[in-house]
RNA sequence: GGGCGAUUAGCUCAGUUGGUUAGAGCACCUCCCUUACAAGGAGGGGGUCGCAGGUUCGAAUCCUGCAUCGCCCA
């Protein structure tokens, strides 16, 4: 049965991983083996969003090399696997179809919220029932060796309840609290967004400048001298903006505490810059002229100005702010900048981020105007606020509750009409002083992709700085999550691979900033809190029962409580039934504890409805999926105690931040261990444009259309080629033409479709992406049909016919794959009966030593290189070991003694087969007599080389190579070099793992010492120079490839003896008939000639004068200029002093080498005439 | 604004503590459908290593500045 010509995986792949199934191969048991021989790495769990695209085939891809490769050496292993529900992303792109298809919002999916809370739910379950499934099939075809019969989900019950358990811990310690927090607010899909959900874009806005009064202005006082300096008291303080509306819940007025001082910095800065451009062009220096100019009149202008309102904020003075009337401070703070707008910049803490930063500092009350659908809110004052009725009138009349203009605004949209009415009112009473148009770089929703709105609201947060009490049970964690976090990486004890990424992963955590954890979504962790939003009169005496309950719980371990921040509620304490229950919320450990649950109801308190932060639950990956919390009390052996911390986490350096840094918090937190050794940080898959492959992006290419069109082990393998340290991965995309097999380029399609839909008239607000590209034109002429991509709708898709996305990058993988297959399909032919025999090295040929020594280095040099996460240096030690040593040497070399075809000379074997006597050989020896070579030799010795070649590769083209493996099972059942290097023989029985190549033993760490032989891989490689030589020759010299030359080697005579024991390694390999080795001879007439080092090469009868004159110029004008380099450097009496001894020694031989080279040379051009 | 990274052949990328003539794959040119493989084989051309300084006997490599691009954080 020999194999097609061409490797087709189609054939392959789905047999071969229902063998790996089928033998149980990736299922993983707890075995008490030490840590040392286990091995464990638990997948970043992929999204149900969407399908996984080529970012994901990397991740996966490299971390199945790394599983393979323990497994084959014996760990225990496990791979654990599973999916995140992806909060946010699920949820809207579940509620974007709904809206899409049934125009419904998720408040219209049931009668109740409660119904279309449910409703929205059980179709995000569905959802990701599909898409859970598609990619856990996306992970099988790329044959990734996980032990399926553990998946979970994040929000399976098992891991629900570790993240009740971990919440609950938390909040009991002390560590989460509850605050006010500026989100991203998506006023169309009501909920907060993150910040990398949100994209920036420049739009055409305007800038408003409106005045807001000064109170008690004192124009005519006359008390204070230092006030009247510079002029009189502005009767207005003029504030630029670009979101009037916002005014109405302006607290403050800032203004620049120095900007005299901020005018000097500039000025300086400015001054610094151009002495460094002097040199530069006149136009970058005129720019500068330019804005030291407008810095000098914009000082003339506005500086007194700054001043006096500088001095105003200090003595306390007071604006009315108009429309409201409210009283707001002037204060001074740095961030109003004066060198924009007017130098004065309203605050407005609750709509702006940068304004809470000043809200904060000030301690300023904080004013939200906004409802969560975006509308403008009933204004609620602060206590203490002083409301002044009517213009003119100073006197406070109202302390906090309702602001009496509110009505004018309540219910109008906040940045549409809201904004309209303010401005009108606002010029109606002469307050507007201008309108500039200005660009605005505004913030959207990538989910709505409509602006966003900072939005004060309520969260839980988790705190990650140093604790307060010495509350928290574990001691260690005093510290604080992040600094035990930190002292992990710093200590050593988890190491990051590339190690630079230690730094982002530092100083992140080292900002300690609280985590945010509530989400205001309804797909994820209900958070696990209830608590009483009021109507509480009436009580009685039940208060009483409703302690002494609490209490009983608290000491079970089954409820916790905590109390209001302070700032989250500034109504007065009244009564003390208030205090103690409308203050407080009670997180509950178990949420199916009915008894609780009734009694909570029974006193108006209600569960939380938000959800957890998505990388809440995704921090306890590591040991909740392992069995966490349950499984620390259970019996030992269990897959925590053997598994945890599990080996090596494989990610991509954009989260390492949200997931990476929160996963080690936790893991110390939980379980007061980090969560893995290891964290390998890999490259990213950038498409042809240079961005991130992304799901939302849609610019996601299926790993599954290039399993599709080149097979799954292509695909691996040129993945794990280009996972080199430092570099992004560009991957240009093309589709393939479903009619006729052309690819087309996706940029070019884009592009087209923006032409398209510009000369449609559509205006464009954003570069296309993939995803708007639903057909396409094949860019062929002969062809020019359109078809659908994977974005268009199935009728499309069947009409049209769907051209698949792929890249010509994965070429090279389809190549090697076939090669291998190729040389396989030889090896088979040639391999039937191939003994198993002791053998000795002398029984060896050249090259038999030769690849069996580079095949042991190969061993070495993969293991050093996998263990420091190596892979694109890793692939290319293998490919260069089976390609170029393997396939272009030895098997090239041994044709003629591997039997089936009439190549075999006299020297090669035939019908013998395992009859070799075990008594010492004879001949075969480096002295050149080959003549009685054992029968079977270069069977045996492929017959290795192959076995070892398919054990290298496994773990990274494993289909392929488990299917050579079992032909190669079939054909050559023992395999080996008795003596010197031992396989496990797979017909024995304790040698069952052997039978399939996933769980077949690894090749050793160190290589096969018997093996090894350094000094004969530079004979060879020497070897190899003279081949390459007379192949060069011959080519220049335009020799037919049948027609055999004869050939003079010229080198120092105690190298003969060597070079004439190998004279076959050049006969075979670069066609030559006759070889002489000589010390000195002369260049015969027409003969072609090059030099190789020390050696010297002649090939005879082949010259063609021109040519060869043209080469040895050529050749001469190369080595004069390196005798000249060396002798420069050899006449430094610098370099002799400093160099090292041997690197002198050798520069000395080169140049002696390369001047008898060049005499030859001469004596050779004045020959040719 | 801060941090990290990149800039090497037409393209995509290697280049290990500074030290022979800076490598690979793809593309290109020449020859070969040789009985494993044309998705192959043999050979070849192609780079003043982003720019400007500095350290050194010696710099793609170390230092400084600049430019361009990318990512992260604010």
């Amino acid at each position: 049965m020999t194999l097609e010509k061409v490797y087709d995986p189609r054939s392959v792949e789905p047999d071969m991983y229902a063998a790996w199934e089928a033998s149980r191969a990736f299922v993983a048991a707890p075995d008490g083996r030490p840590r040392e021989r286990t091995f464990s790495i638990v997948i970043p769990p992929p999204n149900v969003t969407g399908a996984l695209h080529l970012g994901h085939a990397l991740n996966n891809t490299l971390q199945d090399v790394l599983v393979r490769w323990h497994r084959m050496r014996g760990f225990n292993t496990l791979w654990q696997p599973g999916t995140d529900h992806a909060g946010i992303a699920t949820q809207a792109v579940v509620e974007k179809r709904i809206r899409e298809q049934e125009g419904l919002t998720r408040h219209q999916l049931g009668a109740t919220p409660q119904k279309a809370r449910e409703e929205l739910v059980r179709r995000i379950w569905k959802w990701k029932d599909e898409y859970e499934k598609r990619i856990l099939s996306q992970l099988k075809l790329m044959g990734c060796s996980c032990d399926w019969s553990r998946t979970r989900f994040t929000l399976d019950e098992g891991l629900s309840r570790a993240v009740r358990h971990m919440f609950f811990q938390l909040f009991r310690d002390g560590l989460i609290f509850r605050g006010k927090r500026l989100v991203n607010w998506d006023t169309q899909l009501q909920t907060a967004v993150a910040d990398d959900e949100v994209y920036h874009e420049t739009v055409k806005g305007h800038f408003y400048y409106i005045r807001y009064p000064v109170l008690g202005n004192r124009q005519q006082a006359t008390g204070n001298r230092q006030l009247e300096e510079g002029g009189p008291e502005p009767e207005y303080v003029i504030i630029a903006t670009t979101r009037p509306e916002t005014m109405l819940a302006d607290v403050a007025v800032a203004v620049h505490p120095d900007p005299e001082g901020r005018f000097a910095l500039e000025e300086q800065e400015l001054r610094a810059l151009g002495d460094r451009l002097s040199s530069r062009s006149s136009k970058e220096a005129q720019e500068i002229q330019a804005k030291l100019e407008a810095l000098t009149a914009r000082r003339e202008s506005h500086l007194a100005h700054l001043i006096k309102l500088r001095d105003m904020a200090r003595a306390g003075r007071k604006l009315l702010l108009p429309l409201v009337h409210r009283e707001i401070p002037l204060i001074c703070d740095e961030w109003a900048d004066p060198m924009l707008g007017t130098g004065c910049v309203k605050i407005t803490p609750a709509h702006d981020p940068n304004d809470y930063e000043v809200g904060l500092r000030h301690k300023l009350p904080m004013i939200n105007v906004l409802t969560p659908d975006g509308k403008v809110a009933r204004i609620e004052e602060p206590p203490g606020a002083l409301i002044h009725h009517g213009d003119g009138s100073h006197m406070p009349s109202s302390s906090g509750g309702t602001n009496p203009f509110s009505k004018d605004y309540e219910g109008l949209e906040f940045s549409t009409t809201g904004r309209k009415k303010v401005v009108a009112d606002l010029e109606a009473r002469g307050l507007l002083d201008k309108i500039e148009d200005r660009d605005i770089d505004l913030a959207h929703s990538d989910r709505s992709k409509t602006p966003i709105e900072p939005f004060l609201s309520d969260q839980w947060f988790v705190r990650t700085g140093e604790l307060p009490e010495s509350q928290i049970s574990n001691l260690k964690l005093q510290k604080g999550l992040a600094q035990a976090a930190m002292d992990e990486v710093t200590g050593g004890r988890i190491q990051v691979f590339p190690a630079r990424y230690a730094k982002s992963y530092l100083d992140w955590l080292g900002e300690k900033r609280d985590w945010c954890i509530s989400r205001q979504l309804w797909w994820g962790h209900r958070i696990p809190v209830w608590s009483n939003k009021g109507a509480i009169a009436g009580w009685g005496d039940t208060v009483d029962d409703h302690l002494r309950a609490i209490n009983t719980w608290k000491q079970e371990d089954k409820i916790a409580e905590c109390r209001r921040e302070f700032s989250d509620s500034p109504v007065q304490l009244k009564q003390e039934v208030e205090e103690r229950l409308h203050l407080l919320y009670y997180a509950v450990h178990d949420s199916n504890d009915a008894d609780i649950a009734e009694h909570l109801k029974k006193f108006r308190f209600s569960l939380d409805e938000d959800v957890l932060d998505t990388w809440f639950s995704s921090a306890l990956w590591p040991f909740s999926t392992l069995g966490w919390p349950e499984a620390e009390n259970e019996p030992k052996p269990n897959y925590l105690s053997q598994y945890y911390p599990t080996s090596v986490l494989c990610t991509s350096r954009d989260i390492i931040t949200n997931w990476v840094a929160r996963m080690v918090m936790f893991g110390m937190y939980a379980l007061g261990r980090k969560p893995f050794d290891h964290v390998y940080i890999h490259p990213k898959i950038l498409d042809g444009r240079g961005e991130t492959m992304s799901k939302s992006k849609g610019n996601g290419v299926d790993p599954v259309d290039i399993i599709h069109t080149h097979g799954a082990d292509a695909l691996r393998y040129t993945m794990a080629d280009m996972t080199t340290e430092t570099q992004d991965i560009r991957m240009p995309v093309e589709y393939v033409c479903p009619h006729c097999g052309k690819l087309t380029e996706q940029s070019l399609a884009i592009k087209a479709e923006e032409q398209g839909r510009k000369s449609r008239g559509i205006k464009l607000e954003r570069a296309l992406q993939p995803s708007d590209v639903q057909r396409v034109k094949c860019s062929h002429k002969e062809c020019g049909r359109e078809f659908a991509t994977q974005w268009a709708d199935a009728d499309a898709k069947q009409q049209l016919g769907l051209g698949r996305e792929t890249s010509e990058k994965f070429d090279m993988g389809r190549n090697f794959c076939n090669k291998l297959w190729n040389a396989a399909r030889f090896a088979f032919m040639n391999l039937e009966g191939a003994p198993c025999a002791a053998i000795h090295k002398e029984d060896l040929l050249p090259e038999d030593r030769w690849i069996l020594a580079r095949l042991s280095q190969t061993c070495r040099r993969v293991h050093e290189l996998l263990l420091q996460y190596q892979f694109s240096a890793t692939v290319k030690e293998l490919r260069d070991f089976f390609w170029d040593s393997l396939c272009d040497w030895y098997i090239e070399l041994s044709k003629p003694r591997l039997g089936s075809s009439s190549l075999r000379d006299e020297k090669g074997t035939s019908s013998l087969r395992d009859e070799r006597p075990n008594s010492p050989c004879i001949g075969g020896g480096p002295d050149g007599s080959h003549n009685h070579e054992l029968p079977g030799v270069a069977q045996q010795v492929l017959a290795f080389c192959m076995d070892q070649t398919l054990r290298l590769f496994h773990p990274i083209i494993p289909f392929i190579t488990e299917r050579l493996w079992r032909q190669l099972g079939e054909i050559v059942p023992r395999r080996g070099l008795p003596g010197l290097a031992d396989l496990p023989d797979p017909q024995r029985g304790e040698n069952a793992r052997e039978r399939l190549l996933v769980t077949a033993q690894y090749p050793p760490e160190a290589g096969y010492p018997a093996l090894d032989d350094a000094a004969f891989l530079e004979v060879f490689a020497r070897l190899q120079d003279v081949v390459r030589a007379v192949r060069d020759l011959r080519a220049r010299c335009n020799v037919a490839p049948k027609e055999t030359v004869r050939a003079i080697v010229v080198l120092p005579a105690p190298y003969h003896a060597e070079f004439r024991a190998h004279t076959h390694v050049i006969q075979r390999m670069a066609g030559v008939g006759e070889v002489t080795v000589s010390g000195d001879a002369k260049r015969p007439v027409n003969a072609g000639s090059l030099h190789v080092g020390a050696l010297r090469v002649y090939v005879l009868d082949i010259s063609d004068d021109a040519a060869e004159r043209q080469r040895a110029t050529k050749e001469l004008a190369e080595v004069t200029k390196q005798i000249q380099s060396r002798e420069g450097k050899l006449s430094n009496e610098k370099f002799v002093a400093n160099a090292a001894p041997q690197l002198v020694e050798a520069e000395r031989a080169r140049l002696a080498e390369l001047k008898t080279q060049r005499t030859s040379l001469e004596e050779h051009l004045a020959e040719l005439g």
